[in-house]
DNA sequence: ATTGAAATCCACTTGTA
DNA sequence: TACAAGTGGATTTCAAT
């Protein structure tokens, strides 16, 4: 059947996703940013369609991908993090090699929430919450500062910060 | 009663946090950090303790706040955002009005992820995710360049990000 | 504070348009 | 693909320890 083929092709190149994501899935998508815990009742409801067709949506939304999990959001004071920063690290050489174990292995400590490789003067951001000052200068001096390949970090210490829970979808054009 | 009162003043100042935090809580936070959606029966399974005194525990946790929400993540290649980046910005005047509104204001614009108020040479971290870098180039010119505060900015494409989904209680010592 | 049972409500499946 | 109904199962409340 190549003409629907050729009309699958086109869905994916103009909405840039398989599978299509209409405005239901978008708004199924919002909801479920805001409340990842309302009954399938509820979400079929507040977007305007059968529980059944609503649940059916939001299984496939997980099966391509597009919903990749589930989380609760936990106050950092109660996890004991109370200082939060992004430290600006360079290594070198700057090799794939280098890049991919310094990524997998400054992840895996328990202060990082996230590490990102980045363009510019640095080479990665280091994201991480510890108990406060002390055991970020600990967290320096005891696990970066060991490393072989790291040359330089400085410090951005975070003093408030604004996160935002639900992302819409930005326009095509 | 004096006695009682100290008691829970220690509890506090022990554990960091108002209401105790025992190890079932944070057991309990840590298979919700990790699937939000399974079911009571499930969660109590896991941890251990009967479906009803695990729903009493969630609901106190999220009373006192140490459960802040649930949140569905999603991929970003569906909500048209390919292309993520931090920017470092540097404002002036460097005073508490022009902080806050600059915060407030930046955190509301739809590319942004979240904002950051940080310590060293930039004031502000911007963390963004757009279409592509175009959109990219566009959001520093139409919306930061804009902004009378705004002397100057660096921005940092994130090539890779390594997030951490799941994260465990520091330790008090 | 934790538990077990009862009642209500929801999710999942099937059938139909 | 969307909807409607029925069944099995989960959530929630409540009384008791």
């Amino acid at each position: 059947m190549p003409g629907a083929a050729a009309t699958d092709l086109n869905i994916v190149r103009k909405c840039g996703y398989p599978g299509a994501m209409d405005e239901l899935d978008s708004e199924i998508i919002r909801h479920l940013q805001l409340d990842a815990r309302q009954t399938n009742r509820e979400l079929a409801r507040r977007v305007g369609i059968a529980p059944s067709t609503c649940l059916e949506r939001v299984r496939s939304l997980q099966q391509r991908g597009v919903i990749r999990g589930y989380h609760a959001a936990i106050d950092p004071a109660a996890l004991n993090r109370r200082v939060e920063a992004f430290i600006a690290t360079r290594v070198r050489p700057l090799s794939r090699a280098v890049i991919e174990a310094f990524r997998a292995q400054v992840v895996a400590y328990p202060e990082v929430l996230g590490v990102f490789v980045v363009a510019g003067d640095d080479d990665f951001l280091v994201h991480v919450a510890v108990r406060d000052l002390d055991h970020l200068h600990g967290f320096l001096i005891d696990r970066l500062s060991q490393r072989k390949e790291v040359v330089s970090f400085r410090s951005l210490v975070v003093y408030q910060s604004g996160r935002k829970e639900v992302l819409d979808r930005l326009p095509d054009a």
